[in-house]
RNA sequence: GCCCGAGUGGCGGAAUGGCAGACGCAGCGGAUUCAAAAUCCGUCGCCCUCUAAAGGCGUGUGGGUUCGACUCCCUCCUCGGGCACCA
């Protein structure tokens, strides 16, 4: 015994594995494994900005623990990894310093997977593509123009919203506030030709299918995507404009049953039939109006503190329920692009349109009463709840529910309404005039116009050599791009006559696009051709065979943007015969961020000066709050701000880099899955990290001090019941570890709670008052227990441990539950609900028995003190409640 | 305004309707050390109490269901997130 255990050293032995795991090719997986013993566990891929943070480590350090898991289960597991590589900041780089967006890009890439493969996630690395990879861009293309075929692409010129800081448009979901998510700068609307992908066709499959995703995925992203397609049932009705006989005006309503009440009509200032009804006499008021409406930033529009604002267009209208002529309003809030974008208005039974009508004076009528009791006068308020119909004719008196449908009935007998359903959700822009991204495959022609490349003609393919200076789109300055086929001639399409000269579409595609299938093109990263010598972006085989993902684990920002779109290329590609999969995603796991408190001064202007956590010196008090914080650099106060996301802008980040250096992989892989579940936020403290190396280094200790003696003696196999002592309780605990880690990982990924277990097994494993063969069996569970988590140091310990074969090999642990339970049962005993005392007692006893031999107790009638007992309830195994 | 979540010690959190606070962090006491780091042992909800025993109070608020509620139901409060001139 005269050589001494090795230390914990995870930067010796962490490389070690992460070499022989590659060299064994470890995480590679078959195709050819029947589905029910395969699963699919895949990461949000990252965007290749440089260098790995928390966020990053956290999100895949749950997945890997995931595969891990399931590996050690027999799965053949699918943990594939990318780059979700094109973007804007590859073009910024290129601004700010010169850096090619491809040099840049993959120059990121290989530092990152580096740092990847030094966290030791397990995964199918050859699996592995970037979206800016021509193998992927190209199929991405072919998609499109299936897609195409389909109908799904189309072009509109519209209003876009326009990014004043990226030069470049946003889709609806990338307005923040009316500001750019990206940038913060003011977004406008800007009138431009659009290529938009039909998700609206898919609305209602869309919203049905979250119905299926119910316990798989959060609840807080099922609502918001119920909530961001946003689907409201009603009816258009239509009416007629006074002395315009040929044109007609068509409201969306969902209050159909207070027709009769309607007093004005109000239009969207931007209605394409607006300037054919205004009467010469408001021509001029409508056009200041408009032009005042069209100055009002996107910012201002929005949001409930703009003034409600309308111009009479001196046109009126016809309600075809009442023949009523009503005034038509030009109204700032109505949006042009959403149901109609003509509101039938009426002030008695809607807010809004009541204040309208205080505001400008326009009569309030009632036609819905409370069913019982009394309402304030509509004159005073707008009563919006059910009720019963009155003043309008032959439904006065039915239950305003109820007249919903029969008034649109109605109206549809007349041909004058229908029922109708309406969605928030807009179809997909997917333009974005920047170089960095996958090239729309369209051609310009003067006589066959916009056409969709051929397919034998792609890919469409970036050229290289090109300016980025940040004024505009470098593949629209392009000398020769645009009119070069990929042969280097110039580029022609086949019109009517022969070849005629085109231009390429110099718009490349919104990156949304690429990671709304990356996940099915890993199942078959390497498919190439099919037999019409075309491109084919997917094998159905193994797209049907691995797909929906079983896990897919990421952040909740992108709960509407990525996980709608991937949904709806699911659907689409389905469709196209690519896969029979309709849903994406079985299980979804939102990871909570990685944060950190915050430290400033502020400025006599009010804006913070923060400062990075080693700047600062910290003074708490014996409770641990916070009693002082100053500058290091100058001794002033610094505040103690709120516990934040990490950001660099904030200062408070910790390089994950430095961690491994310091800890170790295992450590910080541990940390972040440990202390909180991992759906919930989790703030970083280095007294927690150093919390996690101990706990590592104090199984590494025991495991190897422990080690030559143990290897004497096989680990303990058998039943409890052949234990006593410490023995038999250390062996029930394994067996009741092992349960708790199961469950813990079945049920919800509780790491957290599977750790707790595991650092309570190993604090009752002392060497001292344990047989050596139950001390063997508690590590090596342990160690097994640990595997997904720490992989490193459980195949090490494990291999010290005389096991050749590794972790994936000896499996996850089994338990029995019958082995768990000690044969006697302690019972707190309440009385009136308070635990007075306890006693022990058989587990074998139960009934009568069981009864007889609480209330015989001597401590229990004691406890009792001569009172009679009204009622005993008495849980076998649980609890014994008597109410005296 | 509407729709989700969440409120438990100094902190993060744990708990199929059955002993609230597992586990970790911080704190406190001690051992080791010339000293420190590291490590180890003990202790640790609040109040009352010299200490202890024994009590009492405790899961945001108020009520309800139940033998028994952190857990289920209703009310309100606070915080976080999402949506919003959407007709």
């Amino acid at each position: 015994m005269s050589t001494a255990a090795p230390v914990y050293d995870p930067a010796a032995i962490e490389p070690v594995w992460q070499a022989r795991w590659d060299a064994a090719g470890l995480h590679e997986v078959r195709d050819d494994v029947p589905r029910d013993k395969c699963y699919y566990v895949l990461e949000m891929f990252p965007y290749p900005s440089g260098k790995l943070h928390m966020g990053h480590v956290r999100n895949y350090s749950i997945g890997d623990a995931v595969a891990r898991y399931k590996r050690m289960r027999g799965f053949q597991v699918l943990h594939p990894m990318g780059w979700d590589s094109f973007g804007l900041p590859a073009e910024q780089a290129a601004i700010e310093r010169g850096a090619h967006p491809k040099a840049w890009t993959y120059e990121n890439i290989a530092h990152m997977r580096g740092q990847l493969q030094r966290m030791g996630f397990s995964y199918a690395w050859s699996r592995e593509f970037a979206c800016s990879d021509p193998g992927y861009a190209a199929r991405e293309q072919d998609i499109v123009l299936d897609l195409v075929e389909r109908g799904l692409v189309y072009r509109k010129s519209s209003l876009v919203n326009w990014s004043t800081g990226l030069n470049c448009v946003l889709a609806n979901e990338q307005v923040v506030d009316g500001k750019c998510w990206r940038t913060g700068t003011p977004v406008i609307q800007k009138e431009l030709p659009q290529w938009c992908l039909r998700i609206t066709s898919y609305a209602e499959e869309l919203l049905k299918g979250l119905d299926q995703l119910q316990g798989g995925w959060p609840d807080a992203v099922l609502a918001q995507q119920r909530n961001w397609l946003g689907r409201s049932e009603g009816a258009e009705i239509d009416f007629a404009v006074d002395g315009h006989p040929e044109v007609t005006l068509t409201v969306f309503t969902t209050r159909p049953d207070t027709l009769f009440g309607v007093t004005f009509v109000s239009i969207a200032p931007e209605h394409a039939a607006l300037d054919r009804i205004v009467p010469a006499s408001h021509r001029a008021q409508v056009e200041a109006f408009k032009a005042e409406v069209r100055a009002t930033s996107a910012q201002e529009r929005m949001g409930d503190t703009a003034e409600k604002k309308g111009c009479p267009t001196g046109a009126f209208v016809i309600n075809p329920a009442t023949g009523a002529k009503v005034p038509l309003y030009a109204a700032n809030f109505v949006v042009a692009d959403y149901g109609t974008g003509v509101v039938m208005a009426v002030p008695a039974h809607d807010d809004r349109d009541h204040a309208f009508a205080v505001k400008y004076g326009l009569p309030v009528i009632e036609v819905i009463r409370p069913a019982a009791g009394e309402a304030k006068p509509v004159a005073e308020a707008a009563y919006t709840d059910p009720g019963v119909m009155t003043g309008s004719a032959q439904f006065d008196g039915v239950a305003s529910e109820e007249a919903k449908g029969a008034i649109t009935a109605w109206l549809e007998s007349m041909k004058k309404g229908r029922k109708v359903v309406t969605w928030r959700l807009r179809d997909w822009g997917i333009s974005r005039q920047r170089y960095w991204g996958n090239p729309i495959p369209f051609t310009y022609s003067d006589t066959l116009g916009i056409a969709p490349v051929r397919k034998q003609d792609l890919p469409v393919a970036l050229p290289m050599d090109v300016a980025i200076d940040g004024k505009g789109n470098p593949l629209e300055r392009h000398p020769t791009w645009a009119v070069t086929a990929n042969d280097g001639s110039p580029l022609t399409v086949k019109g009517p006559t022969g070849p005629e000269p085109a231009r390429r579409e110099t718009d490349t595609m919104d990156t949304f696009m690429e990671s709304s299938w990356y996940f099915a093109r890993f199942t078959c990263h390497d498919n190439r051709r099919d037999d019409l010598g075309c491109a084919a972006p997917l094998d159905r085989a193994r797209v049907d065979h691995w797909l929906p993902v079983d896990l897919y684990v990421g952040g909740i920002e992108h709960a509407v943007l990525h996980l709608l779109y991937a949904r709806f290329f699911t659907k689409a590609l389905s469709d196209l015969g690519y896969t029979g999969v309709r849903e994406p995603f079985k299980r979804l796991l939102c990871q909570g961020m990685v944060c950190m408190e915050t430290l400033y001064r502020e400025g006599s202007d009010g804006k913070k000066q923060y400062f990075y956590p080693d700047e600062v010196e910290v003074e708490r008090d014996a409770k641990g709050r916070v009693v002082s914080a100053v500058a290091k650099s100058d001794g002033q106060p610094v505040l103690v701000g709120r516990v934040e996301k990490m950001s660099k802008s904030k200062r408070n980040t910790v390089d994950p880099q430095a961690l491994v250096d310091l800890y170790g992989a295992d450590t910080c892989r541990l940390f972040v899955l440990s202390n909180v579940p991992p759906e919930l936020d989790v703030v970083w403290s280095e007294d927690g990290v150093k919390g996690s190396h101990r706990f590592l280094k104090r199984v590494w200790v025991l495991a190897q001090e422990q080690r030559d003696r143990l290897l004497a003696v096989p680990a303990f196999a058998g039943h409890v019941r052949e234990l006593s002592g410490a023995d038999q309780a250390v062996g029930r605990k394994i067996h009741a570890t092992v349960k708790r880690c199961t469950d813990a990982l079945e049920k919800d990924f509780a790491f957290n709670t599977a750790i707790a277990a595991c650092m309570e097994l190993s604090n009752e494993l002392d060497p001292a008052a344990l047989s050596p063969a139950v001390l063997r069996a508690g590590i090596e569970t342990l160690i097994r227990l640990l595997g997904p988590m720490v992989p490193h140091l459980a195949e090490e310990l494990w291999a010290a441990y005389g096991h050749a074969e590794g972790l994936n090999a000896a499996g996850w642990p089994s338990y029995d539950a019958e082995q768990i339970a000690a044969d006697e049962a302690d019972y707190p005993v309440q009385i009136q609900g308070k635990v007075r005392a306890k006693i022990s007692l058989p587990r074998t006893l139960t009934g009568p028995a069981l009864e007889a031999a609480v209330l015989g107790h001597p401590d229990v009638v004691a406890a009792l003190a001569g009172k009679p007992v009204k009622k005993a309830i008495i849980v076998p195994g649980k609890i014994v409640n008597l109410v005296v």
